[in-house]
DNA sequence: GTAATATGTAACTTTTGAATTACGCAATTT
DNA sequence: AAATTGCGTAATTCAAAAGTTACATATTAC
């Protein structure tokens, strides 16, 4: 398999609910940091923390503007994602194609 | 979002390394549980509790035959992924169409 | 310049999860 | 029927992850 070029692996990323959500918070609009923590019940720094590690496996990027920082989606790590997804897609066209030949075998014995 | 049928979700079931492997090494053939733990350095236990895991989150079956249990690949946990990701590849094309009409637009001005 | 804002980080606690050992039990084998 | 094999599971330990509070720092506002 591919090795990745994130200190954190997509897969570890994407186990915390928060984080997911997090994501899905940013189809909407680009947000700070702070603006991201207010729809969460735990604290900043927590959010603080999940920012960074999204950040660290491809599936954010970060715009420092003054003091703030601007968070928005990136695609590597959903990249990521869809490659080891693919690897996997080779498996069930091997099983379709062999489904197709015992239904075939079958109608021949028939 | 679709609420999963499965009690555990996906993302927590793929954290894992090494549930990840177990899912590599079923690409290549349908094992039971003590084959598939002879291929790790962690204890026949251990195994049994990933193959649980992997099994309440849709990425595999089960069939018993005697006393040896079989596990295979399932789709449904894989769907579960994919389904995940194009939630996200709506984002995507949306922001392609937002360079497009930048790209239209500075051209215009030219 | 002083106050307020936006943030990162360190120290610590709590929670969660992975691993192990020990055991039990049903299906085979001999 | 006794021994072996292929598991599941409970109890426990250990480590990693997530959360909190407290504090430091750079930017912007006043």
């Amino acid at each position: 398999m591919a090795k990745g070029k994130y200190s954190v692996d997509c897969f570890q990323a994407l186990s915390d609910p928060n984080r997911r959500e997090i994501l899905m918070m940013l189809t909407k609009e680009k947000q700070n940091i702070n603006a991201i923590a207010d729809n969460f019940n735990i604290s900043r720094p927590a959010v603080s923390k999940h920012i960074k590690v999204l950040y660290d496996s491809g599936f954010i990027t970060i715009t420092t503007q003054g003091r703030e920082r601007y968070c928005e989606l990136q695609q590597q790590g959903f990249d990521e994602l869809k490659e080891w997804i693919s690897f996997f897609e080779t498996y069930w066209t091997k099983q379709l194609k062999q489904l197709e030949v015992f239904l075939k075998t079958r109608h021949a014995k028939k």
